[in-house]
DNA sequence: CGAATAGTGTCTGTAAGACACTATTCC
DNA sequence: GGAATAGTGTCTTACAGACACTATTCG
């Protein structure tokens, strides 16, 4: 019987059968979260990976991940390791499931299955090692050579386990939903800048947005920004107004990156076969 | 050590751990892969469900599914449990991974995680019930009640563990994911006409479309259908011109859903708190 | 003042929705 | 011919991209 469910039996015998019932015939199997930690550094899109101290994999980099308590729901793990590698909570940043990897051999001590989440946070500084870390910085994902057409940098990291793939999907997954969501507003400050916002979408795609067009089109956009009707100095320029995050969850119009519109042939995410 | 990796250790120490590396001590669990299979019946989306014929939950109706092999990935399981459910593989339809679900209670005999999929399929006969379900039958899914602001109709099945949720989370996707994929096409049969693909978008969004509108739009958009040259009967009015998919992954422009634009408010499918 | 950055106005092509109209079939 | 369904043409509005222009700050 598992004992965190509140399942109420029908009868005596499916009582009696919930009270015998024994779990300890399933082959043993782990499951972890990963969570990928997004930033903007330095008007890149970074991602946090923590060096393993440990085998297997020793001195490969990874995804920072762990166990899944017995008591915990997957998304509760995810915020708990988000907490213990950045010292941040979700109410900062943004969390949401990516999907679960789990091939027979993708871990060579065991069978484990990775439940993925993505996370998009404000710049943060490099966080301190963990307990079975003997690093932990943010890398640019595209010094990390995991996209198609992209070669790893010179000191680009080895990835642990099947890792790549991870990110592969999750920077697909973040670039589309950039185009209909108000993500970008996750990697800013509470309140930011139009250009700071364009900065966002900049980093992520890769490429360089008409300042006056995305201007517009934001603003356009029910609900995405509200103003607060002050303005910030950046040393030398007019300054510029800020904005707060609007309550729409989705983007109508969206906001399209210039790369969609050449993506007939483009892959779509997670098909299977 | 898990025989189903091929990784090759980097030292001797390395190799030790490995092959004295204990799987025994986690506590047991169980992966289930479960297929959310939509398929359009009589105008309206529908699901596939099957009746458990045993504890817990009997009686009441399930997303079907089954365990992980040891020796299959995710992907594989979902495969093998469309074919068992179905009799049909994926060179029929559309199969990709939608979430995993593993609330500590969902099942009250053990904890168990379910990796959940989607399948998109043409218009079946009813299925023969499988070995450890006493029934199986697509259900309109307005008829489930899952969905916010809809009651279940008056026969509408009891839904087992937190399968209402899973539905809820498939059909939200499903319905985003029309607007900007070829998935529509899943629905119907390899050669199709307008008019049937149109009435699979009334389908799933439950809204009329104009034809005329709905024809330019498919027709626009680069690789989403390709003409056949022929045309086809249906017993009355002007015979139809025939169809096949293209090949785009993603429709540039979309074709937007009416309610789409007016869901400033709605909510994005998997936000962690 | 000039350099730098923020923000506005305007023109053009394309796409969406509305809807009137034409085409081809069955009876 | 009439009913039914498929398909076309056209008008209006709205948004995307391009790009010239104005505004506000620092030194």
């Amino acid at each position: 019987m598992n004992p965190f469910s509140d399942y109420v039996p029908a009868s005596d015998e499916e009582r009696r059968y919930l009270s015998e019932y024994d779990p300890s015939g399933f082959p043993p199997v782990a499951t972890t979260v990963d969570v990928v930690c997004f930033t903007i550094r330095s008007g890149r899109l970074a991602v946090l990976l923590v060096e393993r101290g440990g085998f297997p994999y020793k001195g490969a980099w990874a995804i920072p991940g762990g166990f899944v308590e017995p008591s915990e729901d997957t998304d509760e793990a995810a915020v708990r390791e988000l907490e213990e590698e950045t010292g941040l909570g979700t109410a900062v940043g943004h969390l949401e499931q990516l999907g679960t990897f789990g091939a027979p051999g993708r871990d060579p001590r065991m069978r484990v299955f990775s439940v993925s989440y993505m996370a998009f946070l404000p710049d943060l500084p490099d966080p301190e090692a963990g307990s079975d870390a003997s690093g932990a910085r943010f890398w640019a994902v595209d010094d990390l050579g995991v996209l198609e057409g992209t070669t790893p940098s010179e000191d680009a990291p080895v990835l642990a386990f099947d890792h790549a793939e991870i990110l592969r999907v999750a920077i697909d997954r973040a670039r589309a939903k950039l185009e209909y969501t108000p993500l970008a507003t996750a990697f800013v400050d509470e309140t930011f800048t139009l250009p700071e916002l364009r900065r966002v979408y900049e980093a992520v795609w890769g490429t360089e947005l008409p300042a006056a067009n995305f201007r517009r089109k934001v603003l356009s956009t029910p609900g995405f920004v509200t103003p607060v009707n002050e303005t910030v100095s950046e040393s030398v320029g007019r300054p510029a107004a800020l904005y707060r995050r609007g309550d729409a969850r989705l983007l109508h119009p969206p906001i399209l990156s210039p790369h969609t519109k050449r993506a007939a042939g483009m892959t779509d995410e997670a098909e299977v076969r």
